[in-house]
RNA sequence: GCCCCCGUGGUGUAGCGGUUAACAUGCCUGGUUCUCAGCCAGGAGAUCGAGGGUUCGAUUCCCUUCGGGGGUACCA
């Protein structure tokens, strides 16, 4: 295939839709798979609708994504002149026409549609007439859809689709206020800018049978559509709201990883074809193709996103994993600030330790606070450790037989394995009393190992600390 | 209402004329171990939405029907 051509044309009236992000991944996936490009454009074509920092948010979220754009961003409203120039010559050439029709004269005409149970749509009211109105006086410009016949297209996804001319609206091109709608602007824009292959949400199907005889009306040839279908809610209605989190930024919070969350959307949808399923985005851009893409609505399943989420964390490299943890643990106040190499050594044993527990990033902090901070109860299962006369000379024991051992796990576990023989106790009854006394949990990982990356100096702190807790708890008795 | 699209285990998908209907997730059980997580091994879970055709044979092709979804704006 010749360098196709896709783009991302969200309009920023909002934050981002996951499903909406969706599409960007499908079309930059395509466009990376062929060496084409991937171009964005903003459709700010409606003024009452616009949200400050929207396009910001637009722009750093495909950053995020890794979803990098050859183009753009192009700004329709600052394309006015373009689309009039156009309309104009649809006016001129009798494809499209002026349309006087107020506002309310067009919601009442809808309303007794409606009431008659017939098909809503505009009645022409202008189309051959303009009743004495003047191109000074406001209106809107509106195509002339063929009174018979029928449109049809070729989904690349669904196959043929075809509509009756008859019940396709003369829809509105130029808006009163001289804006373009979405209609009219996407089908000069994507023609003007090459795309070869729109990609976007089955919710556009219904309306491509316009965009098509405007390309026909302009003298166009229509790109490729292909519609991947919408992305459900666990009641398979159109994800929203109500299902929990759909904006694009929440998932950023929630600490997915970029990779993770356009290798889970990718699978929305779409398919390898074989099983494939844990994919990194080399791997994606390698398997993408229209060919997998499913004509069927898929259900958004937290689930597997979670799923999906810790195969790439633990595909990351321990000291990549720390790097993106020190945020999360500074922010927790876990550890300080100004980065240096003995810390970050640190955070990633931690990590090497730790991240096959990880569903999201941000459960490390949860997850290993006490290999950074002293401050720590004691579970309240674990408890039982302390009680009893013996558990006091237990923990001075044990610390006393680490002072002198050289720090690594094999040692540390001999020499534990030893001290509590002298003591009677044998594996758990011992690993345990441990554990609790360093960590304050009674799950975490391997006891030894972990103990190794704390360090003699916190092990055998924390084990005096467990014993004269032990101490305490028993005299009060 | 009208138009369009869709319908394989709870979920995401594979399969597209002959399969014990496959994989993953989720769930359950067992194993491993110092615990949890993980990992390994098993298991439950699908009359392939339903009814008619076509065919020697349909999940796969056709029709109907039901269900779900989308569209029906001077929103995108």
């Amino acid at each position: 295939m010749s360098a196709p051509r896709t783009r991302f044309a969200p309009s920023p009236t909002g934050s981002m839709h996951i499903g909406n992000v969706r599409n960007a991944v499908f079309s930059w996936l395509f466009a990376r798979r062929h060496g084409g490009s991937f171009v964005l454009r903003i459709e700010d074509t409606d003024r009452s609708r616009l949200v400050e920092g929207a396009v910001a948010e637009i722009k750093e979220g495909l950053t995020w994504l890794g979803l990098d754009w050859d183009e753009g961003p192009v700004f329709q409203s600052g394309r006015l002149d373009i689309y009039r120039e156009h309309a104009r010559r649809l006016v001129d050439e009798g494809r499209a026409y002026r349309c006087w029709c107020s506002p309310e004269r067009l919601a009442e005409m809808r309303e007794e549609q409606k009431a008659a149970g017939r098909p809503t749509g505009y009645d022409r009211h202008c189309r051959e007439d303009s009743h004495g109105r003047t191109e000074d006086e406001p209106h809107v410009i509106r195509f002339a859809m063929p009174l018979d016949g029928e449109t049809s297209f070729h989904d690349e996804v669904r196959g043929d689709i075809s509509f009756d001319n008859a019940l396709i609206d003369d829809f509105v091109m130029i808006k009163a206020d001289g804006f373009p709608t979405y209609q009219f602007a996407s089908v000069v824009d994507d023609h003007l800018m090459q795309i070869t292959h729109v990609i976007r949400s089955d919710e556009w199907v219904a309306s491509t049978p316009k965009h098509v005889r405007l390309y026909e009306a302009l003298g166009w040839e229509p790109p490729k559509f292909v519609h991947p279908s919408l992305i459900l809610g666990p009641d398979r209605s159109k994800l929203s709201k109500r299902h929990g989190a759909t904006s694009f930024v929440e998932f950023v919070e929630r600490g997915y990883l970029p990779d993770a969350l356009v290798n889970f959307l990718s699978l929305l949808g779409w398919s390898p074809r074989d099983d494939r399923e844990v994919m990194t985005r080399d791997e994606l851009i390698a398997a993408f193709d229209i060919e997998g893409m499913v004509n069927h609505p898929a259900v958004f399943d937290v689930q597997k996103l979670e799923w999906i989420s810790r195969q790439h964390l633990r595909l990351l490299p321990d000291a990549r994993l720390a790097a993106l943890a020190r945020p999360v643990l500074e922010a927790r106040g876990l550890v300080s600030a100004p980065a240096d190499p003995g810390a970050d050594a640190y955070i990633a044993a931690v990590c090497g330790l730790m991240k096959e527990r990880l569903t999201v990033l941000p459960d490390i902090a949860d997850v290993a606070g006490y290999f950074f901070s002293d401050d720590f109860d004691y579970d309240e299962k674990g408890r039982k450790w302390f009680a009893g006369d013996g558990a006091r000379d237990l923990f001075e024991a044990l610390a006393e037989a680490l002072q002198a051992v050289d720090w690594n796990e094999e040692s540390i576990e001999a020499a534990i394995r030893a001290a509590g023989q002298t003591m009677g106790r044998e594996g758990g009854r011992i690993i345990h009393p441990v554990r609790v006394a360093a960590t304050g949990q009674t799950a975490g990982p391997s006891l030894f190992a972990a103990l190794a990356v704390l360090g003699k100096e916190r092990v055998t702190a924390r084990l005096r600390r467990a014993g004269a807790y032990a101490e305490h708890i028993n005299a009060n008795h």
